[in-house]
DNA sequence: GATGAATGAGTGTTCATTCAT
DNA sequence: GATGAATGAACACTCATTCAT
């Protein structure tokens, strides 16, 4: 097994508490200072590593994205029944606690970097493109499976991304109560219904 | 004509240098030093006016809020003829250029601190309680009129919110390309079509 | 008279502090926290005067080059009689005394940084331009006054300056003992002797 | 042929470039880091050879010195017909491209060090003792020989260092334009002049 | 002989803010 | 109503250096 080099291993370190300091403080309290405090090391250590916070920041980008990818993979890759499947894929997509393993405020804390930073949208749209092919698999697995029926593909695909994350941005606004895993259910049930009546209708 | 107080004026105008230079520079860059820059003006008048940075950003963010929901209302209230009410309300949601009367980089800086912000985080549940209000009572207006049929209003104002968010969110991640216009209008469709059929299916 | 401006004065006065640093510590010891120490004051108010610390070098040379220049012209300009002018015109320029009321610290540190500081080096040239201007005049009246007598005005300036110069560099390196008075009376013979006779040589 | 030992050469290359460093870009801007990146190796080895910075300095200006004396003596050293050689010795003090051979920046960075630095101060007054012993030993042959002819050797050997400084000094204000040349010629005949006729003025 | 990890002091500069005018 | 003086904490980053490998 490969050994990991030092670096590489102090790095996604680095990167953990990063993430922890943003979440629990935002980015305006994520100074490289508070982020050494918070490993208990000296914070030239930091630039050691990454030479500047920008590189700190895209690599925090990065990192967090594989795990938002990871995860999905995990959930779902193992299924082999293809009814099941879809099911957990839009359990996934649509409850609550998944998308969580992200917290929210990093990820939106990114997210509004990438209008700045064209390393970061890139980024972004990296993941993005990886969600599409995905979701284009599976669709298309599905479809000659013949639990699925679509017209449009890719639109249906954009059309799922889109909704998982509309959802997800307004739930943020209320929080956890009342609204949010009822709604989440019945979007599901729709987006769900439209796969298989390939309605044309969302 | 209710005379505007000088305060209010100059408050104002601070808000409005406020949001331009988030626009060019975003949050980072947006000091009370390169505000006041920005607007020609010795930064201790900023504080003066707002006494803490804080006061500012809250009010920027109704500020910005407010101009969101008076575009939106400007449009559509005039119009008469439910199905073109229907028709305009669903465009004003639904196509990229209503929506970018708002610049995206302020907008998710200021949704970005709802997270952190209780107070801001109020306001947004404000604009959008607003807007479930102001959709609540198109749809039920369009029911009785016999042009739109669903079985529950409330799923459905959720929807159509989270899916105009949701659509812009992704948008911004690919910006202006291929993508986006086409987009929006099959997603329009569709929720028309989900109005107007209330097939209970997206 | 006209009242200074409090900034103004303030910034002389940093100017001040800034000088005796550098004498006291070299260029390296002079960092904008230890010239604040000095001073007892806040290193952030030294930027909100100068903004830049390179503003600062620049102004440091202006005003360390005015206080050479005033003090030649003080000593001089009030003789009236032009032997005994031409004679205090010597010993200004060959003397140790006179030139050491700029620290050679602060003045080679300044001249060392004229080579990467267009705007310094441009500072320089414009208080050689003085010299040449002034000891041009002083020959030109000395010749008419029949006491001086050389080919070539200009070359006789350039050379008095350089000759000048030569010595305090050059005895910089021994420092007081042995060498300096004795050589610079010396050379100020030699000077003053090359003037009058004309001689072409020097 | 002495094989020079392994550290020695390494050392050597590390002041070459420590040299071409301060050349490029200052005092300031010649850091260990920057030093060892512009060489493509580790700061670390640099302190291993150097153990110190300050010791790194000392060692440049010997470095330095020694290119100095050697380039002057290779260029007089050889010449055997008295005359000639005296003509080459002016010509070799009073030229710009000699004294060219070590780069100004470099040279008055050293000389301003020397004044906070002993042993730096010492290395210069090194050079400057056999600078002195050349010149005298010059003089005395040629006054032996009957071609030059001046009452105090001492003064003269000084004088002519100052001014060859002098001029050094003076001309880097004005850089290459007009000046220079012209005059550094014009005073190689004065200080020729001055040795043959021994006329005691300049 | 050379590199990498790590440090701690220090750099110039920006920040929001207070107070006096 | 607006500005200037002044502060002190914080910023990202560089510095020379030490130690272990």
């Amino acid at each position: 097994m490969a050994r990991k080099s030092k670096a590489a291993v102090r790095k996604r370190e680095i990167l953990e508490h990063f993430y922890q300091v943003i979440r629990d403080g935002g980015l305006e309290g994520a100074s490289i200072a508070k982020i050494a405090k918070h490993m208990g090391v000296h914070p030239s250590l930091l630039i050691h590593y990454f030479s500047t916070k920008e590189e700190m920041v895209v690599e925090l980008v990065g990192y967090m994205l594989e795990r938002y990818e990871e995860t999905y993979l995990a959930k779902v890759v193992k299924i082999k029944d293809p009814n099941k499947r879809l099911d957990a894929l839009m359990n996934t997509l649509f409850s609550k606690d998944w998308i969580k393993l992200i917290d929210d405020t990093v990820f939106y804390a990114c997210y509004y970097l990438s209008f700045k930073n064209e390393r970061i949208r890139n980024r972004f749209r990296v993941m993005y493109d990886n969600f599409r092919e995905i979701l284009r698999n599976e669709i298309k697995m599905y479809m000659k499976q013949g639990i699925v029926n679509v017209t449009d593909v890719e639109n249906a695909v954009n059309l799922i991304i889109a909704l998982a994350e509309g959802i997800d941005f307004y739930g943020n606004v209320y929080g956890e109560d009342r609204y949010s895993e009822n709604f989440s259910q019945y979007v599901k049930g729709l987006a769900l219904n439209f796969l298989k009546t390939g309605m044309g209708t969302i």
